[in-house]
DNA sequence: GCTATTTCCGAGTATTTTACTTGGTATTTC
DNA sequence: GAAATACCAAGTAAAATACTCGGAAATAGC
């Protein structure tokens, strides 16, 4: 499984999601955009395939974006990445064991392994729960005064 | 910690070393190029970190190559790895905790935490116990089966 | 000494992947 | 009908990767 910053991204745009899980109302690219400086149309990219690996639900319009499709406790890291990131196993053949001469090579099960390991490890950990930590709450908490200011400023200078 | 094909190549090369520990003899590049089907060019340049990590030795010359400096149950696969790929952290800031505004983001201890949990099982994997399993051991008598038929090949084909 | 074999060294390069951007269309609310 | 949003397809610039190339230095055996 690859991880690229893309998938840092998806993993971090869901959290942002999760943050707001419990207003019921959808959340714009736009704001994640803002909170965590990643460009709108980059974070469509992003969108389109949380959308089809149905982790997140859309609805266009004004007032429109997006929620997730399941409770945040439920979905887990490993589903985020594995969304977005195209999937590489770390081994030669894909794990199809024909690494060499259609036999497997020397480290064909150290690699299989070491990808299984990760996986569990973030398929362990849930959106849910690393949103309840007291740094992310913190984290987000400075993340909303931030931009609450920056669009207090765009008001008063467009006036 | 990144994940490459030279990470790969370098641990397969070392498999290749450890396995030929007891010979008490060099093994040259040639050799593992051969067994592992990489470019002898592109060996010497894993092999050129390995060395300055102190995790091999050489000598030159006819009948020169490389051998293990340590006992293969003392190296881990961490370290031969960190030897030859750019240690990537996963993280934005690199390892900073200055991803946004000088401020940690998000997912700034989810990437750290990862990055530990990967470290920690390839630390704990030594070369000296893997080149053991039945496994390893088999493929490796497949690989110098096979080498030992090319070689011959050759020497029929020239002669 | 000569030759073959090996490591050592510095560059250069082709390919692939990544991280985006651009320019539009469709849908919905007010 | 205007604004805000999601949706879509393609293109692109930069970086990283995975190598190759052409030699130079050391060493063993004859």
């Amino acid at each position: 499984m690859k991880l690229t910053t893309k998938g840092r991204y998806a993993v971090t745009a869901m959290m942002d999601l999760a943050l707001h899980e419990s207003d019921s109302r959808h959340v714009a690219l736009k704001s994640i955009a803002r909170h965590q400086e990643i460009s709108v149309a980059y974070l469509e990219q992003i969108f389109a395939k949380l959308k089809v690996s149905g982790l997140v639900s859309a609805t266009r319009g004004p007032n429109g974006g997006y929620r997730l499709s399941r409770p945040a406790d439920s979905i887990s890291i490993f589903e985020i990445i594995d969304a977005v990131d195209e999937p590489i196993d770390i081994t030669r053949c894909h794990g199809k064991e024909d690494c060499q001469d259609g036999e497997v090579c020397l480290t064909h099960e150290l690699w299989t392994d070491l990808s299984r390991q990760i996986s569990l490890f973030l398929d362990g950990l849930k959106l849910g729960d690393i949103v309840k930590t007291p740094r992310v709450r913190q984290v987000a908490e400075r993340q909303s005064m931030r931009c609450a200011a920056n669009e207090y400023t765009q008001r008063v200078s467009f006036s």
